[in-house]
DNA sequence: TCGTGTGAAGACGTTCACAGCT
DNA sequence: AGCTGTGAACGTCTTCACACGA
């Protein structure tokens, strides 16, 4: 299936899946059924059926999906495996903790540098991703060639950044800071609002009581 | 208008247009067109009105909203503005960054207590908020009525602690595990899961090229 | 009989386009 | 004239329900 044809929402339940693959593959299972791998990724059965559909036909009637075989084929169909650099721009409190965080290396990542205003104040944070002074960040994205980018500056600064980081050819933005960027078509921004996550949980338990 | 009949989509975007007005605010602006908020907020002028039209007739047609009075009616619809407890369920990397993190102040929550295994760990990092073991969680939750709870345990650890939270009572969980947790219906979890949304925004990126 | 694959139906969310107020 | 408020059209995502193969 054409790769362009895939929904941000899908896309985010096949990283689900495969995770969950990946358990199963650990445990020795070698089959699983629709609604067993439904289960674990919190979906209903249909939808998982929908997904896998997008690369043809993988499972056995009656019998269901071999668990190798559809780690595989999402493997493929998501393409590239290969180590992919990103930056880090904002070493503070949660950037600092970005740069330890080890769920990124696991999804093939790696942070290749971080940027800040003060570069030496998260010396001796036993942090091992070099930190580099803001004004090299142009060149620096452009010498390596990275086209992700993680912003953790404080809200007020994070458009300066952005466009800086748009001029210079970043493709994509993953946004910590509490602002709606402004970015060229050419950037793809993905934000996580921490403190508009807990606000939104905040309003469904207050509701239930 | 009924508040059950709000979507968690919906509810993001008051949030954010909350946000815009507080800004316009600060700027002494008292009036502001739909198509001004809305590109301010990132969204459609249409669906902004849409939005806007859960808490009845506030703009003046030919003219716009009175920034003062949307901002109200928006706090008022979304509630309690009293200063929610919360509590945060371990201290590692992420979560030492979250117990500093000023953004939930600044939304009106307070995180009045965290829990590790070994609390002792984070001793001297300069962390104001009681860092307590994990064994203390149930009668802390149940005797100061908390609701809300972060966690930021490894993915290994993630159901077992929701369990516990289930049992004493908590309504939602803001889950950073790498990990579909399954809860009780009294439950709520809003899961903010980093590294899926690195792969994903990484998807989108590598696919214009 | 069991579980996949899938068209059709349904639910939901967004956008359009215009009536109506100021 | 300008901009809101809103029904209706549109598009997307989810769920159902059943045919079909193992």
């Amino acid at each position: 299936m054409d790769k362009s044809s895939i929904s941000s929402k899908t896309l985010y339940r096949l990283l689900i899946y495969q995770r969950c693959l990946r358990k199963l593959i650990e445990n020795g299972i070698e089959t699983v059924s629709s609604s067993a791998l439904a289960k674990a990724a919190g979906v209903k059965p249909a939808q998982l059926r929908k997904d896998l559909a997008n690369f043809g036909q993988i499972g056995t009637r009656g019998l269901g999906y071999p668990v190798d075989d559809l780690a595989d084929a999402i493997r493929e169909f998501l393409g590239s495996t290969s180590l992919q650099p990103v930056i880090l721009i904002g070493a503070g409190n949660l950037g600092s903790a970005l740069m330890r965080y080890d769920g990124f290396n696991r999804g093939g990542f790696e942070v290749i540098g971080a940027f800040d205003l003060f570069p030496q104040s998260v010396a001796g944070k036993d942090i091992t991703v070099p930190v580099y002074p803001m004004d090299t960040l142009t060149t620096f994205i452009q010498q390596k060639k990275v086209k992700l980018a993680i912003l953790c500056v404080p809200g007020e600064h994070a458009q300066e950044v952005a466009n800086t980081l748009s001029l210079a050819g970043i493709g994509g933005i993953l946004n910590f800071s509490p602002t709606v960027l402004q970015v060229p078509p050419s950037v793809t921004v993905n934000n996580v609002d921490l403190a508009l996550e807990l606000e939104n949980l905040s309003y469904f338990v207050t509701q239930e009581s």
